[in-house]
DNA sequence: AAATAATACATAATTTTCTTATGTATATAT
DNA sequence: ATATATACATAAGAAAATTATGTATTATTT
């Protein structure tokens, strides 16, 4: 008998860009490794943005004029620092309402009977 | 200028099967059209499973034995109707755990404050 | 009566969005 | 010294949708 991984491939594809958008607005300006580690912090462990996704998404968000970047020097290592601009900040309004009504039908499927009318 | 779509692609990317396995664990055995306006039903209009997601998925899972199927004719017209097996039932529990894992975790991004510790 | 929409399945081509693997480089801990 | 953590990047491949197309029956609208 084979063991292979149980573990489910990510059920927050699709929603990695707002997750992101959500960041930069209660944070203001990031850096991408310290994206990764308030994810997996806030949500004890259980998200882990890999660098493969996070990256080449954040370059999308750039040249869409989503976020703009400063990068800055700590001590001998480069930090890439995003944050939000104006376009970025409407469009994460979208994005959190979008969410927002996600969620909630998740909630109408998962708990039919909680879920408000 | 260009008008084009705003609406964002799905969000739900990678929710689906859990979703379906969700709905049979609470409705029993259901056809593949009954699931689209069930959930279509359910979220308000929110989630609306596309035919060239739904019925791939469906085939997949009855590969893995997660489903069986029985065909039915309802006058001329035929339904596949899905129904979970013992086996399926074991992993639908585990989906939904994944799933309110996941959900929590959407809820401390978007909702930090709410979010219970 | 004819046209359209809804019901009900299916599959192929394409796109989106990840995972996994790999690479570079510095700083810290064991 | 070696391994782990920090910090970026990109390429190959896989997963999971969208979009388009097809068949066929039934119900509704014009």
């Amino acid at each position: 008998m084979y063991f292979y991984s149980m573990k489910k491939s990510s059920l927050y594809k699709g929603c990695l860009e707002p997750i992101l958008l959500r960041l930069l607005k209660d944070h203001g300006r990031m850096y991408g490794y310290q994206m990764t580690q308030m994810v997996k912090d806030i949500t004890k462990g259980e998200l882990n943005i890999t660098e493969g996704a996070l990256y080449p998404l954040l370059h999308k968000l750039e040249e869409q004029g989503i976020v703009e970047t400063e990068t800055e020097m700590n001590g001998n290592r480069m930090r890439k620092y995003y944050s939000l601009t104006k376009a970025g900040k409407k469009q994460t309004n979208i994005a959190m309402d979008e969410m927002k009504a996600f969620m909630q039908s998740l909630e109408y499927i998962v708990n039919p009977k909680i879920a408000l009318g």
